[in-house]
DNA sequence: ACCCTTATTGTGAATTACTCAGAATAAGTG
DNA sequence: CACTTATTCTGAGTAATTCACAATAAGGGT
């Protein structure tokens, strides 16, 4: 098994075998509608459940919404996946999980992309909360940077004309 | 004018003045809606939508939900209002703006504080957008800090039992 | 002080993103 | 292969927010 080619280009196999053993020992079942939400989700980082239901209907038309958010949010419970909450925007959802990586979005065209942070982890993790602070506990600490991208700037796109879900997912 | 005894405590009178004079230099008009909603944020910092309707609806009960957002838009627009979008909460709105501040939010209680970014304005500002980043002109670098405030870890809570606008406003 | 223009608010319905309850299906176990 | 139960599907429901259009009122002109 996992020998030998595959049907499907890029990391396909590779990630659904790992995928699958996750599942496992997270005592869930495989099934295709896990493993095409991770493969979706994989080939389109930062997408929408909306974007996440018409990628896998090319495959998989039976598939309903209510099941992508079910698994979606099983998933991000599992770490799994991570979900991010833009502004003006739905939920979004990625593969890379467990590093403690933030996000740049584009004002104007809602592109999204991963940032790492940029004095390794801890910087964003100290911040002055002693001053009259009662939360003291952090645990993450997100950061979202928002401008305009490159592509946006040439065009001199207005800001905010269009809305992130309007364009495709990043990356 | 401004000057003498005040009806109410607290910093009513002037802040309402100096409101007066920002909707006339943004071409606005000064409508009772648009003071109480800036009076009710200000009182009640980091409310929601909703918060702020029962609030006004005090002194102000023929308020509707509807001109409630529109207001909270168009000064979001303005500058005179900033608006905050939690994970697994209605958006929320505070006073202070133009000062590059960032939140901190108990996942137990939902509780948010202002936290003043660690090392003045600048570091957040300059990721490592370089490798391979196409969102060049970051204007705003949003910090989302997420742990248990003090009375919560008292209580040992789990996280997240409470929905975040099941409290009221923070601070 | 009053009128008139038009921004602003109110009324009512619609939309988006998401969740819930219960029936049908299928993954994994013996 | 059968059986148990997690998972998915069906269908309805909810929360937060937005839209279109009618009613109202702020502020400038006279």
């Amino acid at each position: 098994m996992m020998t030998g080619t595959r049907t499907e280009g890029g990391s396909g196999a590779t990630a659904e075998h790992e995928w699958e053993q996750q599942l496992h020992s997270h005592d869930r079942r495989v099934t295709k509608q896990r493993l095409a939400v991770l493969a979706a989700v994989a080939r389109s980082q930062h997408s929408t459940a909306e974007a996440i239901t018409a990628a896998i209907r090319a495959e998989l038309p039976s598939i309903t919404v209510q099941s992508i958010y079910v698994v979606l949010a099983d998933l991000t419970r599992l770490g799994m996946l991570r979900r991010i909450e833009p502004p003006n925007s739905p939920a979004r959802y990625e593969t890379r999980t467990g590093d403690n990586h933030h996000h740049a979005i584009c004002t104007s065209c809602g592109r999204i992309e991963d940032v790492d942070c940029a004095v390794g982890h801890a910087p964003c993790l100290t911040p002055e909360l002693d001053a009259g602070a009662t939360i003291g506990h952090i645990i993450i600490a997100d950061v979202l940077y928002q401008g305009t991208c490159s592509a946006c700037a040439a065009t001199a796109n207005e800001p905010l004309t269009v809305k992130p879900d309007e364009v495709g997912p990043s990356h």
